[in-house]
Parts: C-alpha cells; sequence; structure tokens
DNA sequence: ATTGTCTATTTGTCTATACAATAATACTGC
DNA sequence: GCAGTATTATTGTATAGACAAATAGACAAT
C-alpha cells in the first residue's frame, strides 16, 4: 500500500512524497498524466481534499502542472530550470588581463538570449571561489562559467562537483583542469605558442628565454608549444632562461622573476612572455633599466590586450568570442542537451608589431 | 460584507485580496497577528476550510506566517526582501575606463556582505539599459547601482522609476541626473577640476584648450571648475578651444574633435583631457603627428587609469571606494533605511607625473 | 466548412465536521 | 519557588459530499 494510516507521518505527506519518487524515478515522466484526483482516491484510499492537498504542494513546488479538465501533468524539471535565467561567471580579476573582454563577451550573448550574468572574482582562490560558490547555489544560478583557479587540482575539482552535485553545469573557460571531463572553451595555446616561438626562430632568434606561470593550463600549453617549436629547429632547450613557476603571482612576485631573467640577459636575445602582462612588467622594468625593446632585447607577449602606448608583438586571442562561446555551451546544458563533455579550440593569430628585431 | 457570494469571484480569493489590501494599507502592520482562522470566519462567514484556502496561499506568497497554537501573522516584507541577495549593476562598459576597478569595489564589498552582483553593460544606450531593466526585474533584483546613460534625463528618469515604482532602491554611481531626489555617490568633479586647472595654471599655462563630453554631469561639473579657475585668475575663456558636445561617443568621434583641436594648436598651451581615455587617444593622435608631450603641447587627464606605459599627469578618482560606497548604500537601502535621498562625495587628488611642462 | 450545442470528465470552489498536535498559561503538589 | 500537570486556544490533518467551471470531443444546425 502506498498509504500506512497508522503512521505518524500525515497521508497527505505521505502521498506527496510517493508521487515525488514516482517522478524522481522516471515512473512519471515529463509531460505525463498522472493519475486523477479520482484514481489516486481508489488508489489510496483517501478523501479528495487529501488528495489535493498533496497534489497541491507539488504544484507550488513545481513539480506538476494542473489543468482543468485534462488531469495533472509531471513538470518538465528542466524546462522549468530553464526559466531562472542567472548564470554565474567567476574570474580572477575582473581588472586584469583579459577578463573585462571575456566578460563583455559573456554578458552580450547572455543579454540576446534573455539571460543575466553574476560576476565573481576569485583572486586565483580557492577559498574565495567556495565562498562565492555557496551564495551563486542559494540564488539559483542554472549554469557556471569558470575559470579555474591557480591552485592544484584537486581544489578545482571539489569546487566543480558542488555544482555538478546540483546538476548546475560548469563549462570551463580559457583553462582546464587536468583529468577532468569538463566543457571546456579555450584556445590553441600550443599552436599558438609554437607559432609564435617559429616566428622568433625565423627572425633570427635562437636563444629564447621564457617566462609564464605554469599553475595555470593554458601557460604549460605554451611551454610545451615553445619546446616543440625548438625542437622542430634542434635548438635545445637552456634550463636557465625557462622560467615555469606555479602559483597565484602577484606583479611584485613577477617583478622578481623578471629580474633576475634580466640579470641573464647575456643568455637570450628574446623573451617570449607567458602573457601580455608579464610582457607589460617586462617593458617598464627594462625600461627602468635603461634597456631598449627591441633594440637590447626583443619580446613577445601573448593575449593582445589593449595598450595604444607600446608596441608589442603578441598572440591574439579572439578572447571576446571565448566568452560568447561558454555562454552558448552553458546554455545548451542548461536547455538540456546532454552527451560527452565538449571542447571548443578558437584560432589564435599572430599580430606582428614592433617589439621584436631582425637579428638576420 | 467583505465577502460578496454572489460574485464570479471566488470567495477564497476575495478574502485573500482583503487580507492583502489591509495588510499593504498597514491595517495589519508587520508582525501583527491577523485574526484567527475563527474569527474570520465569523467575519466573513465563510468555512474554516475556504478561509484556510485564502491564508495557505497568502503563506505561499510570503504575506503571511502560521505558527501553530499560535495564530498567524503579518510577514515583514522587507525582512524577507533582505533575502533575496542579488543586486544590478548597469555600466556603460565593463572594458572601458574606470568600469573594471568600480565593479571590483562594488563586487567585493557585495560579496563581503554575502550579495551577487548582475553585471550588465548599456553603451551608455537607454534601449540597452531598459532590456536589462526587465530582465533584472524578473531576477528579483533587490537594489540597483546605475551609471546614468549619456542621453537625455528624460529617458534616465523613465528608466529609474521602474524600478522605485517596485520599491527596488536605486543608486547612481558617479554621474547624475540632473533635478531628480536619488541617492548618488560621487567624486568633487568640480573641485578636481579646479585642482587641475589651477595646477597648469601655475605651471605657466594660460591658454588652456578643453574637450569633453557634456552629456555626463560628471563632466559637466569639470567644465564647472576649469572654468571657475580661470576666473579666479582673470583669464577669459575663449570659446574657440572648450570642445564640450554632448553624446554618447565612439572613439572614432573623439578623434574627429581631437583633430579639429589639435589643428587649431596655436591658440593654446595645454589641453585639459576630460577623461584619460580622451588623453590617451590625444597622446597617441599628437604622436602620430610628430608633436611631443609635453614638448609641444602639455596635457592632463582625469582618472587615473593604469597605462604604465605613459605618464600623464592626472586627477586620481577614487573609483574602487566608489564602487564600494555605491554599493554600501544601497544595502543599506535594502536594509529599510528610509529618509532623504543621499549624496556622498569622494575626494580626488592630483597625480603629477610627466606631462605637463613648465611654461615659466 | 463553420458555428453552435451538448456531454462527459476533470479540476476548482466550498461547506460542515472531527480529531490531532502544539504550546502558552494557569494550576497543583511538593 | 519549582517541577510537573491540566487547560485551552490555535493551527494541522482528514473525511464526505456538493456544485461550478472549463474544455475536448461528439454531434447538430446553419
Amino acid at each position: 500500500m502506498i498509504i500506512d494510516k497508522s503512521s505518524p507521518i500525515p497521508q497527505y505527506f505521505q502521498l506527496q512524497t510517493w508521487l515525488m519518487e514516482q517522478i524522481d524515478q522516471g515512473v512519471f515522466r515529463p509531460d505525463d498524466q498522472v493519475p486523477t484526483e479520482k484514481e489516486l482516491g481508489q488508489l489510496t484510499g483517501l478523501a479528495r481534499a487529501t488528495i489535493r492537498q498533496a497534489v497541491g504542494n507539488l504544484v507550488n513546488i513545481g513539480y506538476l502542472v494542473r489543468h482543468r479538465r485534462l488531469g495533472t501533468y509531471v513538470l518538465d524539471r528542466k524546462k522549468e530550470n530553464g526559466k531562472r535565467t542567472i548564470i554565474g561567471i567567476l574570474i580572477p580579476d575582473i581588472r586584469t588581463g583579459y577578463a573585462p573582454e571575456l566578460a563583455r563577451g559573456a554578458e552580450d550573448e547572455a543579454a540576446r538570449q534573455s539571460h543575466s550574468l553574476i560576476l565573481c572574482n576569485t583572486d586565483d582562490s580557492y577559498i574565495m571561489a567556495n565562498r562565492h560558490a555557496d551564495r551563486l547555489i542559494e540564488a539559483q544560478v542554472s549554469g557556471i562559467i569558470f575559470i579555474p583557479t591557480a591552485n592544484p587540482v584537486e581544489r578545482n575539482r571539489l569546487f566543480i562537483e558542488k555544482f555538478t552535485r546540483r546538476d548546475i553545469p560548469v563549462v570551463l573557460a580559457d583553462r582546464t583542469i587536468p583529468g577532468m571531463a569538463v566543457d571546456h572553451v579555450t584556445t590553441d595555446n600550443f599552436q599558438g605558442a609554437l607559432d609564435l616561438t617559429s616566428y622568433l626562430i625565423k627572425m633570427g632568434h635562437r636563444r629564447i628565454a621564457i617566462i609564464l606561470n605554469s599553475a595555470l593550463s593554458t601557460e604549460r600549453e605554451r611551454l610545451e608549444g615553445y619546446q616543440a617549436a625548438l625542437a622542430q629547429n634542434d635548438i635545445p632547450v637552456d634550463p636557465e632562461i625557462v622560467i615555469a613557476e606555479a602559483g597565484p603571482f602577484s606583479n611584485e612576485h613577477y617583478q622578481e622573476y623578471i629580474s633576475s631573467l634580466l640579470d641573464r640577459r647575456d643568455r637570450y636575445t628574446a623573451i617570449f612572455a607567458g602573457h601580455d602582462r608579464i610582457a607589460r612588467l617586462i617593458y617598464s622594468t627594462a625600461r627602468d633599466l635603461g634597456l631598449d625593446i627591441p633594440g637590447d632585447i626583443s619580446l613577445v607577449g601573448y593575449d593582445d590586450l589593449p595598450f595604444t602606448t607600446f608596441s608589442l608583438t603578441t598572440m591574439l586571442q579572439p578572447i571576446y568570442e571565448l566568452g560568447r562561446e561558454s555562454l552558448k555551451l552553458i546554455l545548451s546544458r542548461i536547455r538540456g542537451e546532454n552527451g560527452e563533455p565538449r571542447r571548443i579550440v578558437l584560432k589564435s593569430n599572430l599580430v606582428e608589431r614592433s617589439s621584436v628585431k631582425a637579428l638576420n
């Protein structure tokens, strides 16, 4: 029997629970009709008012929908979920690097599709990310765009599971998390770095320093691209001029690495900066030391941030598109598309300006 | 009588409506007990089940709360309102000018107080702002931080009323709307411009050009500060070198104004740029024309955006603080503080770099 | 072919009644 | 004074029955 009349649990509540179970277990599926009130009465032996109370509660919390004369139907949770039109985006810092461009790309697409974007700054800290996570769940976001923090894989994994446990889809933007099967939108960092390094080699540079943050998947891929380009040209890697430390770094930290790199400038003729922000720091540090770029040292960056005052040869990443594509992907998941995790890779383009001197 | 038995409107609904009216009109106030089901029965002549249906609905939508044995009480809407922890922020473009800094200031304070921030880009267009508005209302934001668009006062007024009609408080950040009594957080643009112009005069400049967007209240105030400084020093205003056009401008539009201003460079020795973004454009345009700053023309800006590569003397606005204060203010309103619209003015500081040549 | 009418079914509204659970308050016994 | 007990008002749960309103679908009228 469905209802235990002797139980202290109210009978309407027993019926309500039973109905929810049937729905959750797929016995009653979305858009199916559930038994009519009369049938439920025969099934349970309860009075119609009691049945109405149970069904009414389920209507209130969005499990069922009633149609006069037609019966009561199971509501499609996914469809309902799609009605909450808020998506969370977790970015290290909206003020730095490509963050504004990415956020704008995502927001434009969100607005176009009648969704709103909650902005969260993580400062690359998993503690902050987790605080945001709890708030976002409470705000009933229906999806998450996440730029993984510069922290161990495990930390990022736990963060993501907080959402997936609740059936809230997550898309990784730009950076990925090794070993995790999650949707991911990124650019071709390996190919980009390979092209960029090959360009330096073509310009006559053979001793090329590189400085990057190896806590970030994107920059690790760039390192691999750099190594591949050297290998293709039979140039051995000089570990003395490969600075690949892991961590969430402040400008001050980078400054130290840059200074020590500039101290060893007899070992190389060009620097590959892991991203434009480092490139800018290198530029201003070099200038303060009286060094000319590209006169004394050639320099390339990665990102193509807007500078206007400093003419950096760099790899243009389609960051605005990256934001848009991330949002499109998360929306398709919210709308119920399931299947294998997808990986979208956008092409980058070399932008040749005047921070590289030809040596040949 | 409260209930019209002959009406086609269901009696439970009539009772429900009546109760809501009593609450909204303050007959039953927050935390008051409403009549017990028995009393309502005597009052209306309805059966208890009907009364329970009416009251039950009001409990569901958050008007009332029932306590077994104690009675039914009016819920404090404000208290409930405070539970929705989302605030909307409408900014022209997260990618340009001080927007990232402002957004970060607001988001940090929001996170500190367990609130979330929905980011909206308006591109200074009231059409986009209105589209966002509808979405934000649907998302049930409990407050709005708004940077007015570069559009006529009326447009901005209508936008704000959309929210105030629904008891959603609005705080204006940075820019204001003339003639509207709304909370406002800004910087001392008049004093800042006065100081900045006085500085130029102290450096020996007497013919000072100014270029700004007069659609923005902030820049209008800066124009007044500029005029006041000239007046204090008995310098007449030369209308030929005051470019104060109104509109939402693209870089290309500004470029034209700048070019025409640079054509007349015999009439002035220094340019006061209405904001740093124009200053940057002036700098690069001048450089393309072979002009040196400050050698040929002195230049000051307003904002203190991070440049690193171009050393601009400018007025530092505490934008991060502006974002934080805006959020603090909106939260105090959300929490029920009422009273006269407040106006918070933050101090700016002159940052002396090397874009001004001393003429004396 | 379109429009109107009827019928059966299902949910929507409403009454009258009963007992249960809860908790503030008063009372009782020590 | 204080712990336990009884009282009692109030909401919570439940039943049985009735009529209303909407509407899909069948059928009739135009």
